[in-house]
This record gives C-alpha cells, structure tokens and sequence, in this order.
DNA sequence: ATAATAGGCAACTAAATGGTTGCATGTCAA
DNA sequence: TTGACATGCAACCATTTAGTTGCCTATTAT
C-alpha cells in the first residue's frame, strides 16, 4: 500500500498511468514520445509503477509492452479513501464549530 | 492535487491523518505520544498536511489544536480513482489475454 | 514573579529521489 | 551478416526529504 502511494505521489509517474489509461499496451518508446525527459527517466519511472503492481509488462520480440493494472488504485479507494468518508461530514462539522469559535 | 498526493505518499503523515480521524482537535503534544519521532519531526509533517489543506489548525491560547479536513481526500477518490474505475473492466479483460497470450 | 508547559525557528545531516550520460545487449530487417 | 532499432545497466549528480539538535517565545499555573 505504501507503495502504491509512493508511486502515485509523482506527477510524471501518473501522467504515464493517464496515457496508459488512454491506450493500453504501450511500449517504452511510445510512452516516452512528448516527454520532456530522458528514456532511461521514464524507465524509471515505469519500474516503479511496476513495483508497485500498477503496471504490468509483457516483452514481445525486442519491445516492451506495459499494461495499467487498475487493481491497487481500486484498493487505495476502497481501503483508504472509505475510511474517511464515513465520519466526513462530522468531522466538517466540528472543523465548522471551530473555525466560527475562533471568532467570538 | 499534487500537494495531496506528495502529503499522503508518507506514511507517517497518513498515521497522523489516522489519529485526527480516531480523534479529532488533538493539540501538537497529543499528536507525538506514542511516536518514535521528535516533536518538531512531527511539527514538519503536520506543515506538510496543513500545506495539502487536509489539516487545518486552530489556536487556543498556548496550545494548538488539530482537525483533519476530509475533502481533498475525497476529491481524489472523486477525480482521479474515479477516472480509473471506468474501463477498469475493459483493462483487466486486456491484461488478461495478453498475459494467457504470452504462453502460447 | 517565576517556573513549567506548548509550541516555533533555524541550522545541520543522511538518505532517497529524479534526473542525466555512456555504454552494452538483444532482436529485427536489408 | 551487418546495421538499425528497442531496451537494459551502471555510474554519477543535484535537489528534496525526513529527521535531528539546540535555542527562543508565548502562555499558563503556583
């Protein structure tokens, strides 16, 4: 789980998600056209994502194929961002309550 | 929305959100116990929220209180999990049978 | 008034991060 | 088979990050 978040706290990283998103099964060169960064940069980036489950890759012949596995980003919603939707609304409320003390 | 993201890569500063969701208002003190950190590590992580505006503070004579602020949370399950979950299915079913395809 | 309490500020450090360049390897096509 | 293409590997660099220590300020309680 950390490190699904790790993954997705840089920009670079979720915009190569985002075109993932748009086509599927891209490869290396394809998802680096456009980008403002080495191919060895995007490599990086994408081993991370693959570390952290949200991209698969399949090698065909001499390239590299990636996949977006929405699998972790599904589970980050359900485990986590749930959690605090429960109780959102009380916990507006108290920050309300407080903030309308503050200037009495 | 990248500030959100960079706040909850940490895992620190996710147990922190935790604790103001168990309890909310909690002052700066309340907010160490029990944490194998300095009170000024803890002080940078609580910046970091605020900065993210997933904290917002208030402050009552010498002590500082503590609310956790849910919306930037649920605007990342509403505009950026939820971009995902659409054609989640169609992107499993791909990775699918390009992984069975793979092994013929 | 003074001591204790709650927190703020700043300088410093080690490690992680995001990026680069240069070169090596494997695969396809002429 | 030789050159071009797709990717991999490794060393290096600058910046950011997560944490520390030491000291300062403001508020409360005795």
């Amino acid at each position: 789980m950390d490190e699904v978040f790790k993954a997705l706290a840089d920009n670079s990283r979720r915009s190569l998600l985002d075109r993932l998103h748009a086509r599927n099964g891209q490869t290396l060169n394809e998802l680096c056209e456009g980008l403002a960064m080495t191919r060895q940069a995007v490599t990086k980036h994408l081993v991370i994502l693959e570390e952290a489950n949200l991209v698969t890759t399949i090698k065909r012949g001499r390239e590299k194929l990636h996949y977006l596995n929405p699998v972790p980003i599904h589970q980050i919603g359900e485990r986590w961002i749930k959690k605090f939707e429960r109780g959102k609304l009380a916990a507006l409320g108290e920050l309300k309550r407080q903030l309308e003390k503050r200037d009495e």
